[in-house]
DNA sequence: ACCACTTACTTGACTTAGTCAAGTATCAGT
DNA sequence: ACTGATACTTGACTAAGTCAAGTAAGTGGT
């Protein structure tokens, strides 16, 4: 699934500038630990020990990226200073569940506490949307670079929030730019139909679905009242990066299932022949080709499709 | 200027799971280097010399974070290796210049070659998109906890693109929810606007300005025709963390010179007097405030003013 | 049950990396 | 010319980390 791309040099560049800048940065805020009893491996030693049960010494060496050797020494010294017990497991009489002392913890908390204080003040110089964007940066790039582990939701549908249509008309636009050509007048459509919606939004006959995974927006769709027996599907959209999922059937599906809730005779939507994995979703839902017609919009010459489904 | 406040305990620990996340990475990143002849700091220490002309001593002591003692004798070596030449500087005589000999380039090529080989195939596991919001995220961590060194271009103006106007109704949408509490209606008032402007826009008469810093939308502004003699400006708006750069100022400026050249005879706009800073921009431009009166929307109660400026 | 192979540590013998304090030479201001 | 910094340098350390060899315990195949 995953497409090779030739990463380019500006990329890597500016990958290699952060990780520069990250050194020092995590230099910076070493020397303040340094103070403390601990080293920085040390730190890090106790720091997973108190946040996480019945490691081994093999866990920490592979998480930590630590010698077994001086990881063995480390912990043989922390248990000499009363700071660590190690029982030996039932099951592998080699191993053995290494956890802190109530000593361990309380010579910990400081150097926690200490750790907690420089970074609160880091965040301080930041006022709270700037925090918030580092935040959100960080997470980005843990995601991205981390062992990728699956959410264990991959995600959720919600109702639409403000914000929510800017976004859906900045990614949509973008995204069918990048990906069929189209141009902005495409992004300027969505833009009067989701303005549209909520403007004349009607609770008890329309409805809106918003895809979310891990706090990102990645896919949606809306329903909007055509007639008492016709309702339309609109703005069926899923990011790439959450596609085969199956977000954009159970989109699908909710619309369905919402339209025959409201007693609708009929779903109808508009689509264009080039989305067709979109058109593949619509098939297996039960949607029929109602009429096609080629048409020039967005920059292109496209087919227009209209597609309906009885219920 | 900045605010103050709480950071949040999410927020600290959210950044001191990235700072340990990340020391790991780096300590990965390292691995792969340590089989050349260079330690990891001496290898820093080649990398700033070999991008940066002229540095002393203490300017690699103090970019680096290493103790001077430790950095004059890892530099005694390398100039015994022919790796560097150190040449006192005229106006100093304690200090020197330290240059890369020829053989030092050619003794860093194979660690940066490599280094720039470890980074490509990081990103090769991610797709283009993943790789740019890897790049923009660490960009975005970079610059707000960097130097701040002020960007030498504060900021630019360019007409639309595909993308902008779903980001600025997003933005808009979100920002007026958090500062004035206006809900989801303001949002698609904004994306209406938008997309009516898009559709029929009439590059003749009408215009937009998007400010970017940084590759970031960070304000706009849009001019359109109302009837031959009268133009409007519609959806000024700055970012706040790009407040107080002009940039409301210059866009307004830029509405009002593109109207006189287009000879029209008044320019408009409409607003609600609880956006005072916007108030204070069109003041200054010379905007007479022409009538104004208390109406309902986006969920509060608010006092519309229509504002006229004879061109 | 036994053998070969692996894993989970441990230990000894190192090297490297980094620190700290006390120097020397030079400069900048008065 | 004198005072107090600055830009290194050097000596004497300690801490941090590496590498290879070893031991005891598990795993899988026959």
């Amino acid at each position: 699934m995953t497409i090779h791309h030739q990463p380019g040099k500006e990329r890597i560049d500016a990958v290699r500038g952060f990780n520069r800048f990250y050194t020092r940065q995590i230099g910076l805020l070493d020397e303040g630990l340094l103070k403390s009893a601990f080293s920085l491996t040390e730190a890090r030693v106790l720091y997973e020990l108190a946040h996480r049960d019945g490691l081994t010494a093999t866990d920490l060496a592979r998480d930590l990226g630590l010698d077994p050797g001086y990881l063995s020494r480390l912990l043989k010294k922390f248990e000499e200073r009363g700071l660590v017990e190690r029982v030996a497991t039932q099951t592998d009489a080699r191993r053995s569940s290494i956890t802190l002392t109530p000593g361990g913890r309380a010579a910990f908390a400081p150097l926690n506490q200490g750790s907690h204080d420089q970074v609160a003040a880091l965040l301080d110089r930041l006022s709270a949307p700037e925090q918030d964007r580092l935040v959100k940066a960080m997470q980005t790039v843990q995601r991205l670079l981390g062992e990728s582990a699956e959410p264990k939701v991959p995600y959720m549908l919600r109702p639409l929030q403000v914000g929510d249509i800017g976004w859906i008309i900045h990614r949509q636009g973008l995204l069918y730019a990048q990906e069929y050509g189209w141009d902005e007048t495409y992004e300027a459509l969505v833009a009067e139909i989701l303005g549209a919606f909520v403007k004349s939004y009607d609770p008890k006959w329309e409805r809106s679905w918003i895809a979310e995974r891990e706090a990102e927006v990645v896919g949606s769709v809306f329903l909007v009242r055509q007639s008492d027996a016709v309702a339309r599907l609109r703005l069926l959209y899923v990011e790439p990066s959450a596609r085969g999922l199956g977000i954009g059937r159970r989109l699908v599906e909710e619309c369905i299932g919402f339209a025959r809730a409201k007693a609708y005779k009929t779903l109808t939507l508009w689509t264009n022949d080039v989305l067709s994995s979109a058109r593949r979703i619509y098939e297996a839902a039960g949607f029929k080709l109602a009429n096609q017609e080629r048409h020039h919009a967005f920059g292109k010459d496209l087919v227009g499709q209209n597609w309906s489904l009885e219920l």
